[in-house]
DNA sequence: GAGTTCTATGGAAGGGCTTTCAAAAGTAGG
DNA sequence: CCTACTTTTGAAAGCCCTTCCATAGAACTC
C-alpha cells in the first residue's frame, strides 16, 4: 500500500531504526549510509505518518482553538496571528466555533482527550469552573486569551487603561458632556471599559447624568453586535435627555449600528456627536472610526509563543501578559486624522 | 500514565477485544458485561487516545481547509457552515491559510501525509496541475469550494447567471449607462462575472464605452479588496467619462471601496449612482449593498456531505455543483428595499 | 444426550513510527 | 596485534487502539 519505513529499509539495506534516525536527523548515521537512505526515501516519494508519529512520539503537533465563532470580527483577526504563527512553527490548528456553553464544555472535553492536542487555546470565554481541575489533572496545556483564570497562561487586553484613553482623548477634544454605549455587563471586558469611563470622567470633574450610560442586555454575542449597538443608541435617544457632544461606544461593530442609528436621525457624525469605539478591526478604518486599537494579530503571535513554552516547561509558572491598546484617531472623533499607536 | 483499555479491562476482568467493543458499541456483548465494563470506564474517567484510534482504524476523522486566509469575508462564512456542519459530525477541521501559490503547494503536500486528513477541501484557489496526479495517486480525496477542475468534486456559484441577473435589474430599473469595477482578471469569477456582464448589456441591445470597465491590476486577492474598489472607482473618475448611472461591482468588499471613493467626490448613491455587488457577506447589510447573494453556510455544508460520500465512495463518479446567486435588493440600487432570495 | 450452530469472549496481530538496548564495527593506545 | 573505548547499526519493545481468529460455553436440534 503506501510506503513505510520498513520499505525503505529493505531497498536501501539498512535496519528501520537507521531510517528513523535519518529521517529525524539523528546523530550518529554515517555520511554515506545517510545519503543512501535519503535517495531511496525520495524515489519511493516517502511521507511519514502523521499518527504513526504522533503515537510514537507522544506528540501531536496540532492545537485547538475555541472561539465564539466567527461572530466577532475580533477573533478572525487574533486567530490569523495565531495561524501564521503555527504554521511557521510546523503546528497545525483545529479551529472549534462554539456558539453556546454547552459547546465550549464539549469541545473543552474533547481538547482533552490524550493526545488528540498538544494544547488548547480558549478565546474570551469564561473557562467553566469544573474544567479547572479537570485540565490541571490532565495536564493539557490551556492559555487563554481575552480572558482571564489565575490558573492558566493569559493574554489580554488592558481594558481599563484604553477606556481611559479613549474617554481622555474626548475630554481633550472639549467634550463635557458624554455618553456611552456599553455591551452587556456579564462580559469582563464591558465591565472593565465601563468602571474606567467612569471613573476618567469623574478624575476630571466632569459629571453625567446616569442615563447617558446605555448597557446591552443582549444575550448574542455578549452584546458586541452590530444589532445591539443600533439599539443601543435608540433607546439613548428615547429616553428624551439631552444629546452628548460625543459618545464612548465598547466596541467598533456596535459603533457601526451607533452609526446607522445616528444616520436614521439625521445626526450627524462628528458634527453633532464624537465617537471613539474599541478593537480597530479592519472594518473601523472603512467606517472612518477612532478607535482604541488592540494589536490582534500580536496577540494571537504571543498567544502561541505562550503555548509553546508551556508545552515544552509544563511546571513553569503561570503568566499573564496585557496588551495596551493604543489610540487611533481617525473621523469619527472629530479630530485631525492622525496615527498614534502605541503598543505595549 | 494515562488510562488506557488495558486498565479498564483489567479493573473489569475482561479482556481488551472486549472492552474495545464496548466503547465501539458493537454487538455481541452481554449487557452486564457491557455495564460492567462502562462503569469502569467511567470511574477511571478513560479518554480515548484520538492517534491510536486514528492509527488503527486508518481513519483520522479530521478535515483540513486551505483557504486563502481570513483576506475574504467570503471565505469565513462558507467556513462557518463547514465547521459546524463537521463539528455535528464528530470531525475536526484544521486550517490553513495560504498567502501565496508557494503556500498552496505546501499545504497540499501536506494534505498528502498519509494518514493526518480523510481528506482536504480547497477553496477558491486553483488547484497546481502538478497536484492533479498526485492527488488521484494518494486517493486522497479533495474537495473544490469555489474553485474548478474536471478531476474532482466541486462546490461552485454560477457567476455568469449572477452577474446577469445583476445587469438585469439594472437595466430594469432603467439605466443605460453601465459601468463595472471588476477584480483582477486572473480570477476566474472575475472573468465571469465580466462576460456576463458584457453580454447582459449587449442582448439588452445597450453599449457602453470600454472605458466604462475598470478592471483590477492587483494581485493582493486578486483585487476582491477595498483597496482595489476604490482604486478602481477613483481611476474611472480619472478618465474624464461621463458618469454612467449605474456600477455592477464584482464583490462587495469592493463596493465598500467604491462608495468611499464616490464620497469622497459628494457622488450620491444610489442618487446620483446605483451600485450592484455580489457576495452579500455580512457586511453588505451595513452598507446597504444591493448585491447578488450568494448561499455560503450552504455552500460549506455542501462541500462537506461532499467530501464524506467521497471518502465513503472513493470511486463514485465526479460531480460539481453550482449554486446559483440571488438578488437582494437594498438601499445602493435605489430600488425599494424588499427581499428577494433565489435558492436552488 | 450427542451433535451442531451461535454467541460471547480473550488475546494476538497489526497499524507505522520512535527509542532503547545490545551487538558489531571502527578507532586509538600501548 | 591486543585491549579498551567510541561510534554506528539492526531489531525488539512500546505507543494505544481495532480487528481477526480461535475457543469456550450456551442454545438448539433431532
Amino acid at each position: 500500500m503506501s510506503v513505510t519505513i520498513y520499505d525503505i529499509a529493505r531497498e536501501a539495506n539498512v535496519g528501520i531504526g537507521t531510517v528513523s534516525r535519518v529521517l529525524n536527523n539523528s546523530a550518529n548515521v554515517t555520511t554515506e549510509t545517510r545519503e543512501r537512505v535519503i535517495t531511496v526515501a525520495r524515489k519511493l516519494n516517502y511521507q511519514p505518518h502523521a499518527f504513526a508519529q504522533a503515537l510514537a512520539r507522544k506528540r501531536s503537533n496540532t492545537l485547538s482553538a475555541i472561539i465564539p465563532f466567527f461572530t466577532n470580527y475580533f477573533f478572525i483577526e487574533v486567530l490569523q496571528g495565531v495561524q501564521e504563527t503555527l504554521s511557521s512553527l510546523g503546528y497545525d490548528l483545529i479551529i472549534h466555533g462554539a456558539n453556546n456553553q454547552q459547546q465550549v464544555a464539549e469541545y473543552l472535553q474533547r481538547s482533552m482527550r490524550k493526545g488528540r492536542v498538544d494544547g488548547t487555546l480558549l478565546f474570551s470565554l469564561e473557562l467553566p469552573e469544573n474544567f479547572v481541575e479537570e485540565f490541571r489533572q490532565q495536564k493539557v496545556p490551556l492559555v487563554l486569551v481575552d480572558t482571564f483564570h489565575p490558573a492558566f497562561d493569559s493574554i489580554r487586553v488592558d481594558n481599563a487603561g484604553g477606556a481611559t484613553i479613549a474617554t481622555e482623548h474626548l475630554i481633550s477634544l472639549g467634550h463635557r458632556n458624554i455618553g456611552m454605549i456599553n455591551a452587556n455587563l456579564q462580559s469582563a471586558p464591558a465591565r472593565e471599559r465601563l468602571a474606567s469611563f467612569r471613573q476618567t470622567l469623574q478624575q476630571a470633574g466632569i459629571q453625567i447624568p446616569d442615563g447617558n450610560i446605555v448597557n446591552s442586555a443582549e444575550e448574542k454575542n455578549d452584546g458586541f453586535s452590530r444589532e445591539s449597538g443600533f439599539r443601543g443608541m435608540m433607546e439613548f435617544l428615547g429616553r428624551g435627555l439631552p444629546l452628548p457632544t460625543a459618545f464612548f461606544v465598547s466596541s467598533d461593530i456596535q459603533a457601526i449600528g451607533v452609526l446607522a442609528a445616528l444616520r436614521e436621525r439625521n445626526i450627524r457624525v462628528p458634527e453633532d456627536v464624537a465617537i471613539v469605539s474599541f478593537d480597530d478591526v479592519e472594518l473601523a478604518k472603512n467606517f472612518d472610526l477612532t478607535t482604541m486599537r488592540q494589536p490582534m494579530f500580536k496577540m494571537g503571535e504571543l498567544a502561541v509563543k505562550k503555548m509553546i513554552e508551556r508545552i515544552e516547561h509544563p511546571e513553569a509558572p503561570v503568566s499573564s501578559v496585557s496588551f495596551k491598546p493604543g489610540l487611533v484617531i481617525r473621523a469619527s472623533c472629530g479630530a485631525n486624522k492622525q496615527y498614534v499607536f502605541h503598543e505595549q
